[in-house]
DNA sequence: TAAAAATACTCCATAGGTATTTTAT
DNA sequence: ATAAAATACCTATGGAGTATTTTTA
C-alpha cells in the first residue's frame, strides 16, 4: 500500500499540535485511528516520524525532513484545485488567435484582445498570422482557437463565423492617375484599368460587376502592403478596405470613395462550432458582448 | 471526503496514456475502478478533468491546469520520503557544536568537523562559542548537540564526556622575567609568582600542588588571548595548554616546559547520554573512529 | 462490429469507532 | 491519580473486482 494523503494530513496535524488527542480532534477522528495512521505512515516510509512517550510527542529528524515536503505537496494540490476551477470557468488557460494581416487594419482584433486581457488576466493569448484559406483547417486541427479573417472564406463543417466589423471598399489609385482628379470614382470609370487584387477578392469582383466589365488582373500579392506597392509603382489600381486607408498612407497612392451603395467588406471571427475550452468560450462571449 | 493520492495517481496515469484501459493496467486495477476514481476526482474538484467519448480521451483545460500541480505534489512526497530516509540514517540534518575557545587551539575540533563534513555533506553544522560551565545546560536544553571543552567541567545527569585530545600544561612567562633564563621550570620556582588563571584552572592548581604553595591569583580573564596579554603587560605568569604555544606567539611572552611528569590538559567532547538524532549519533561515531 | 468507457452488483479490506490497557508525571 | 498514547476488537463504508451495457469510429 502506498502513502496516502490521509497519512500526510494526520502527520501534519500531529506535527502542528505535538499532541495526538488534539490533532485527532482537529482531524475529526478518534485518537486510536490517528495512532494507526501515524504508525502506518511510519511503516510505509520506513522511518520513525515522532519521538513519543505517553506524555510527550516530538518530531524526529526524519519527521522534520518530511514535514516541509509534505507541506509543499499539500500546497501544490490546493493550488491545483484552485487553478482547475479557474480553468473550468475560463479564467485561466491559453488561446491562440490566428489573423490575416488585412484584418488587423480594422482595429477590432486589437480592441477585443486588449479588453479580454484586462478582464481575464490569467489567460495567455497567442497571436499568429495565418493564410486565410487555411483558417478552417488550423481551427479543426486545434493549432489555433480563433481566426480573424475577411470573408468570404470557405469554412469546413464544424466551424462557424461571426462578423465583428463592417467596413466598405474604396479604390487605391496611383497619385498621377487621371482618375485621381475625381473625388469619387464610379465602377464604370475603372473598366479599362489593370487591377492588383488583394487576398480578399470580393471587392474587386463586386466593383467589376457593378461596372459591367471583367477586371483585368495583373497581380495578386499576399499582403495589402504589397498591393499598395504595386499601385504606387506599377500604375495599377486596387479595391481595398476603407480601414486600410486610415492606417496606411503610401507616397504615390491616393484613396477614393466608390460611388453608389457601399461595397461591403467585413472582418469575421471564425471559431469551432462546438468549442469546449472555457477560455475560448469566454473569449467568444466577450467578443460578442 | 477529500481528494486522495490514489485519485491523483489515477489522474496522472490516465493523463499519460489518454486511455483508461492501459492506465488501469499500469495502475494494476480494473478499468471500472479507474473510471470511478476519475469520476470521484472530478466530483471532488468540482471540475471536468477529461473530455471523453467511448473512443477518445483528452485533457480539458482544467485537467491541464491540475496536471502540473499534481506532478509537483507527487515529486514533493517522493523527495520527502527520500529525505526522511536520509535523516533517519543521519545523512541529513543539523548539528550545533558548542566550543570553548581554548579547545580550538588543539585542532581536534577543526579536524573532526572537516572530516565529518566530507563524509556527511548534507548535514548542516552550526558552530558557536560557549561558556564552559554552561555546556551541560545548553546540551540538555537542546540548544547545542555537542560541546568541546577542557575538563574538568561539572556534567549534569544525562550528559557524558569523551576525551578527544591529550595535551600538557606549560608555563607562559614575561620575556624579561628572570625565570626565562631556565629552559625548563620546576613548580617550586613559581612559588613567588603572581598568576593569571585561565578558565581551565586545573593546570595552575596542579602546578601549585606540586610546588607545595598556594598560587597568588591576580586575574582570571575570560579567554586565553587575554591571559597572554596579562602575562606580557603585567609581568605575571600563567599555566596554559601546550597547544596554545603552537598557535599563538605574543611579543614579550615566552613558553617554558614544566619539569617532571607532564601536567595533563585534555579536550573533551560532551554530549547527551541518550542522543536520538541520527546525525548527532553519526557525528559521535565518526569522532570516535 | 469491435474496442473502449460506463454502469450494475458483489465482496472484502480497512478506516474509523468504542472499550480497555499501559505508562509517565 | 490522571492524562495521554497504545492496543484490542468491532463495524460499515467504499475501493476494487466481475459481468454487462452502451457508444462510436
Amino acid at each position: 500500500m502506498p502513502v496516502e494523503l490521509r497519512h500526510v494530513r494526520c502527520f501534519l496535524s500531529v506535527a502542528r499540535h505535538l499532541h495526538f488527542a488534539r490533532a485527532a480532534e482537529e482531524l475529526g477522528i478518534a485518537p486510536p485511528a490517528l495512532t494507526k495512521q501515524i504508525q502506518e505512515a511510519e511503516r510505509l516510509l520506513g522511518v520513525r516520524l515522532f519521538h513519543r512517550t505517553k506524555r510527550s510527542v516530538a518530531l524526529t529528524a526524519a519527521g522534520e525532513a518530511y514535514h516541509d515536503e509534505a507541506v509543499g505537496a499539500l500546497e501544490h494540490l490546493a493550488r491545483g484545485a484552485e487553478r482547475a476551477a479557474l480553468a473550468e470557468r475560463g479564467e485561466l488557460g491559453k488561446i491562440v488567435i490566428g489573423y490575416v494581416a488585412s484584418a488587423v487594419y480594422s482595429g477590432v482584433l486589437q480592441a477585443t484582445v486588449r479588453g479580454f486581457r484586462a478582464r481575464y488576466p490569467l489567460v495567455e493569448i497567442g497571436i499568429e498570422e495565418i493564410v486565410m484559406r487555411e483558417a478552417g483547417a488550423l481551427l479543426m486541427e486545434g493549432r489555433i482557437d480563433i481566426a480573424y479573417v475577411r470573408p468570404p472564406v470557405p469554412y469546413p463543417e464544424g466551424v462557424e463565423a461571426r462578423t465583428v466589423h463592417r467596413d466598405a471598399f474604396i479604390v487605391a489609385l496611383p497619385a498621377d492617375s487621371p482618375l485621381a482628379a475625381s473625388s469619387v470614382i464610379t465602377p464604370a470609370q475603372l473598366c479599362d484599368q489593370s487591377f492588383v487584387v488583394p487576398e480578399q477578392e470580393s471587392g474587386t469582383l463586386e466593383v467589376a460587376r457593378r461596372g459591367r466589365f471583367t477586371a483585368r488582373v495583373v497581380a495578386q500579392p499576399g499582403t495589402l502592403a504589397d498591393v499598395l506597392a504595386h499601385v504606387s509603382l506599377g500604375g495599377d489600381v486596387a479595391v481595398v478596405p476603407r480601414s486600410l486607408a486610415q492606417c496606411v498612407t503610401v507616397p504615390g497612392v491616393e484613396y477614393r470613395e466608390i460611388a453608389g451603395k457601399a461595397v461591403p467588406s467585413e472582418v469575421a471571427m471564425v471559431y469551432r462550432r462546438f468549442e469546449r475550452a472555457a477560455a475560448v468560450k469566454a473569449y467568444l462571449a466577450f467578443a460578442g458582448s
